[in-house]
DNA sequence: TGAAATGTTGGGGCG
DNA sequence: ACGCCCCAACATTTC
């Protein structure tokens, strides 16, 4: 009787999952295991809407696999001791995992790949089960990573994104009742305060949930996509971040259905764009793998000397409880903090209010989204607020500056995204929704004041900037 | 995957 | 009818 466990990490989903079908190739016994460590990631260990998030991913996995006949062994602590303590009690052969990317991910997987395999004498094995390509395998001519997302983008596409995704499996053997597992809601996941009452309606969690949020979305908002997409108002986008984050979904999966909707088909153009959005997402894990200090560090090099502003904790503090006097802004942050997601468009808003008007250092507000948001991803967070910084790879030019009152004019025509989420502003007209300062006074009485001056807190940012703009070296 | 400043054009009001 | 001005609308440049 051959074993393999199969260690499941940001992978919870049973189909197109390459570990646990080569299991189901090689072994009569299967362990699925999942081992909760959460010291793990060091600065970047999971925020609390992830946890959030993994409890409820965790329960669908097990789920699925009791339907199937087998059982989730969720352990606790320390992962190499805890791999070998299970190969201990199962007399495991093989360990099979599908390959993480960020850096502390790295280093402890090579860490136990190599311990399991000289002091255990396990076959290890790992797969590919996140990524299109894995950050090696698209590369310039000169053999370095790319910088620019465009012919990063081009050179992916050059090599097909072409996918078949591997079945679930129909059926698989059961685990030993013997073999013991810590109950998923003892792992302390939840919070002890009920604040994800909002989460819980916004969300529907795991594999299921993300196929059925992949079907509807091509059904309905992928032929809009290219317009709606920009819109917080309208759910246009396909929310399947967190799926993504997870694993709940493979990109491979969203390319293999979005198959053959070629740029000459109905809804073809939205399909093209989604893509592009999919392709984004490798090119983090890319710019992550080549430039690994980046979560900490800006890529540009002549922002170690850029000016930020000293003593910003109470406008931070402003910024983080929605209460910044601007309704975009105020919008998504109340947005996030009750559901865990913010619309994209709106967090390049929020973004570039709290690097540039604000400047605050970006870390902040990477460091605050990646404890509020259920999608946090290390390499997607770090793309996008290196890119709103305006410091990262192919970044927006500094002087790309968000004006909040034009974009939520522009993006949320008609304030309803502002009403839902800022309700004491709904009773403003839609001409000054967005600049509640110039409406009459006492017709909302408990909205802040701008925390900040638009127009001279541009040119404070501008300057900022002019005063790093000709140090040498402009990027790493 | 901006915004503001500046430049250009053309229609209409008006002397 | 004509020139002048105003300014909205659009285009270009600059940050």
């Amino acid at each position: 009787m051959t074993a393999a466990l199969v260690w499941f990490r940001r992978d919870l989903r049973l189909a197109d999952n390459p570990a646990l079908a080569r299991a189901v190739e090689v072994a009569e016994t299967i362990i699925p295991v999942y081992i909760h460590n959460p010291a793990h990631g060091g600065e970047w260990s999971m925020g609390r809407a992830s946890q959030w998030w993994l409890h409820h991913s965790l329960e669908s996995l097990d789920g699925a696999l009791r339907r199937l006949g087998s059982r989730l062994v969720v352990r606790h602590g320390d992962e190499q001791q805890a791999l070998r303590q299970l190969i201990a009690e199962t007399g495991a052969a093989w360990v099979f995992w599908n390959r993480l990317y960020d850096p502390a991910d790295i280093s402890r997987d090579t860490r136990i790949k190599q311990a399991l395999r000289a002091e255990d004498s396990v076959g290890v094995e790992t797969f590919n089960g996140s990524l299109i390509r894995e950050p090696w395998q698209v590369s310039r001519d000169d053999g370095g990573g790319y910088r620019v997302f465009t012919p990063f983008w081009k050179a992916m596409q050059k090599q097909g994104l072409k996918h078949i995704p591997l079945a679930a499996p129909v059926a698989l053997p059961p685990v030993s009742g013997d073999l013991r597992a810590v109950p998923v809601d003892t792992l302390g996941l939840l919070p002890r305060i009920p604040w994800d009452v909002g989460f819980r309606q916004a969300w529907a969690v795991g594999e299921d949930a993300a196929q059925a949020r992949l079907a509807a979305f091509a059904e309905s908002a992928l032929p809009d996509y290219r317009q709606a997409r920009d819109r917080p108002d309208v759910p246009g986008t396909s929310r399947l971040s967190p799926h993504l984050h997870f694993g709940e979904i493979s990109p491979g999966q969203i390319v293999a259905s979005l198959e053959g909707m070629g740029l000459d088909m109905p809804g073809g153009v939205g399909a093209d764009a989604y893509l592009r959005e999919v392709g984004w997402r490798e090119f983090a894990y890319h710019l992550l793998f080549h430039f690994p200090h980046t979560p900490d560090e800006a890529l540009d090099t002549r922002f170690a000397d850029f000016p930020w502003g000293s003593g910003y904790e109470a406008s931070l503090a402003v910024w983080q409880q929605g209460r910044t006097g601007f309704p975009i802004i105020d919008a998504g942050m109340r947005q996030l903090w009750a559901t865990g997601w913010m619309h994209n468009r709106v967090r390049m808003i929020v973004a570039s209010l709290l690097a540039k008007n604000l400047l605050v250092p970006w870390q902040e507000g990477a460091r605050w989204f990646w404890d509020t948001l259920v999608d946090a991803d290390l390499a997607c967070n770090t793309l996008g607020w290196q890119w709103t910084a305006g410091c990262g790879a192919d970044a927006a030019p500094y002087f790309r500056i968000f004006n909040p009152v034009l974009q939520g004019e522009k993006f949320d025509p008609h304030g309803s995204y502002v009403r839902r989420w800022v309700p004491e502003l709904a009773p403003l007209p839609d001409a000054c929704l967005h600049k509640p300062w110039e409406a009459p006074r006492g017709l909302c009485p408990d909205y802040p004041n701008p925390v900040v001056d638009l127009a001279s807190s541009r040119k404070r940012a501008l300057d900022a900037f002019g005063q790093i703009r000709n140090s040498p070296c402009s990027a790493i």
